[in-house]
DNA sequence: CATCGTATAGAACGATCGTTCTCGGTGCAA
DNA sequence: TTGCACCGAGAACGATCGTTCTATACGATG
């Protein structure tokens, strides 16, 4: 086993339980026994529990852009770009494991007592907000559409976590179209 | 000192230590300091940490209900009433203590491993989305519009929190008032 | 084979959690 | 004054947390 490879099996693992229970239910010797390193092995890569939850988060941003950028690109029109965000979202909603944003739930249970984790949420949102803001650039659309679809695509996070349901992403998508079409209309 | 005024009283520290700092950052013992209360009279008022959670999330709630309802009802037609959702918002994100919707943030937190919690939380926010359909149906509006302005609601709340600006809110209610017209329009 | 460095499983530690118990004081009734 | 029922402060308890230490097994090297 490469040292490397326990590395991305402990955050791997702790990325699948955290999101599961949340991060103060799960304690390191669940995880050091579901990722099935040692202890010591497990301190040996990362000198804190905070660490490991740094290292979660880093690897929930890459995955969430990566996934999503793949997505758009798939979209001919930057019209229909913008509108595959909402298609991401869908597919991820209906993912059994899905419980909602790891960056609001980590926000939510250690952001007031963690300024790492509160900074890192704050950074991730930023990204994706620039992120929706380079592709209505893209479409030609004035800059108050960004700020309204990322809004929305925030709330049909929640929507769907909290309700247990996929559907916000579909309502979510609608309401985007008419944004979306009045922006472009208006400029 | 009534008896139900320590009570409210530990309800009330409880709901703004909680607030402050996460549900499972604050432990019996600060509480207890903060509330002004003994050990013995706390767990005589209450019986478990679990029910005090469960008590702050419906003063929550209530909070919650009539202060939107108040600003609501200073509307004076149904298309403000609607907007009026997002005035209420932005008074809410100015405050110094606002950390986000409660009812997220303890879903966020305690969602996975508390069935009561996860499913107070989901009421709380089907309460909201059948308030907003009520007043929706009021201004005329089809049967999707509420659900797309309930989203852009959460949206805002999780955005705020996050961000740590209340900008969310005039931006949801700008995108609010585009939804509105649109549906009103193509009825 | 003997030896040594290393990795492992798991015991141990101090801290803190939620919860309960004990002790000493206080007000009231007789 | 004496007895008694309550009350608050905080010690105590068992559990669990994050973290460290120890004892044991193993594998490579001479």
């Amino acid at each position: 086993m490469d040292i490397s490879d326990a590395r991305n099996r402990i955050v791997a693992t702790a990325d699948e339980l955290y999101n599961a229970k949340g991060i103060q239910a799960v304690g390191m010797d669940e995880l050091r026994t579901a990722a099935g390193v040692s202890l010591k092995k497990l301190y040996q890569e990362f000198p804190s529990k905070g660490s490991i939850v740094m290292a979660v988060l880093e690897r929930r941003h890459q995955s969430w852009t990566e996934g999503l950028d793949a997505t758009v690109r798939r979209a001919p029109t930057p019209r229909e770009q913008l509108l595959a965000i909402f298609d991401y979202l869908g597919q991820w909603f209906c993912q059994s494991t899905f419980r909602g944003c790891g960056f609001i739930n980590s926000f939510a249970e250690l952001g007031a007592i963690s300024p790492e984790v509160a900074e890192y949420a704050r950074k991730h949102k930023e990204s994706f907000q620039e992120y929706v803001a380079s592709l209505a650039a893209g479409a030609g659309a004035p800059g108050y559409l960004a700020p309204q679809l990322a809004i929305l695509a925030e709330g049909a996070q929640t929507t769907a976590a909290i309700a247990g349901t996929p559907n916000a992403a579909t309502q979510a998508r609608q309401a985007a179209e008419v944004l979306i079409d009045a922006a472009l209309n208006t400029k």
